[in-house]
DNA sequence: AATTAAATACAGACAGGTCTGTTTATTATT
DNA sequence: AATAATAAACAGACCTGTCTGTATTTAATT
């Protein structure tokens, strides 16, 4: 059995943390203490708490946009895909005891200079703000399926913080509703 | 001239900090140097950080509902009331440079056992949702107000924060479309 | 042997909260 | 009005704990 690297070790637990507990409340003496790691070894890998955290968005964003796409993969249209959004969302977040977005909860009460942090954070929206975009461009029958595609991601956004705040999955279906409107 | 109170002046510093920084980066340190208030003092009238930022979150929420129902008063139907919730959203927001909802920002990385803040978030949320629900009733054309609502709700929730990830004034904008398409 | 990682201690700063004695402001009494 | 008592607020020190990051030595891995 191959020990996972050190590298590895920090940005899974720290993500963990990050995400579960927060980051203003994560200490990186937790996080070497979880991870079996000592400290300097950290301190080689990351340069700062800064970057630990960037590393754990990079992460996140590969995962949480790959499992978008593998749950709305069962979808026959790029339409079902769009609205298969909110099946993810009710899934996810159901799981995650509706603890919400990592970058939403991260970007709200940031260290000041944590630019990097906001950085990903905007990539990250900026993504899923195309990628919606495209699946509704691809479906062919909206004019504007850019305006459209804001509108979507507003009711993501929305769904996401609503319901973490409420600890309720009725802001997710409501969103789903709100988006099945909009798109006939 | 009557100088403000002690507790008033905690009050007011801390609602200051507590918004435009974040919660986690406001010490108390910080919150007695800027109001001129012994350490001693504040905590005669506050128990903990907690509740002072529960007097935040309580004085906040009636001045924003105010603010609010002001800023719609000069629209003639419940259903115009309802849209200028965005009009309110685009000044306010552009104003503080998008920084966002208070009650977002302080519960998505929240110290544990904080419950009494949780609390405050949701009684706002819920506020605000019976306010929407309440003008679309009124408004006497929807089957299903509450239902609209909530689509409604979802679309400002989410116009605040993905505003604030971008610090673009787009998200008001586009929620504000999005909000007549569902109502008309 | 070279590289990587661990263990430990440290530095300086800061966190939230408590305590004691003093000062100031307000209230009550004469 | 003056005095005394009370309440509120202040100043400074203190407490325990934690924070992020650095330095040194030792141990483990390649």
């Amino acid at each position: 059995m191959k020990k996972q690297g050190v590298k590895e070790r920090i940005i899974e637990t720290a993500s963990d943390l990050f995400y579960n507990q927060g980051f203003n409340q994560t200490g990186i003496n937790q996080i070497i203490a979880e991870a079996g790691v000592a400290k300097a070894s950290m301190y080689q890998h990351f340069r700062s708490k800064e970057d630990i955290a960037v590393a754990y968005l990079i992460a996140r964003h590969s995962m949480w946009m790959g499992k978008l796409n593998d749950s709305v993969s069962v979808q026959n249209t790029p339409k079902g895909k769009v609205i298969g959004c909110f099946d993810y969302l009710l899934e996810w977040l159901n799981e995650v005891n509706f603890r919400g977005c990592g970058w939403q909860n991260i970007i709200t009460d940031l260290p000041i200079d944590h630019d990097k942090i906001r950085d990903q954070a905007i990539h990250h929206k900026n993504d899923l703000r195309l990628w919606i975009q495209k699946q509704l461009k691809d479906e062919g029958k909206y004019e504007s399926s850019e305006e459209l595609g804001d509108e979507i991601l507003i009711l993501i956004e929305g769904a996401i913080i609503l319901s973490q705040i409420q600890k309720e999955k009725w802001p997710i279906t409501a969103a789903k509703k709100a988006c099945i409107k909009l798109l006939n």
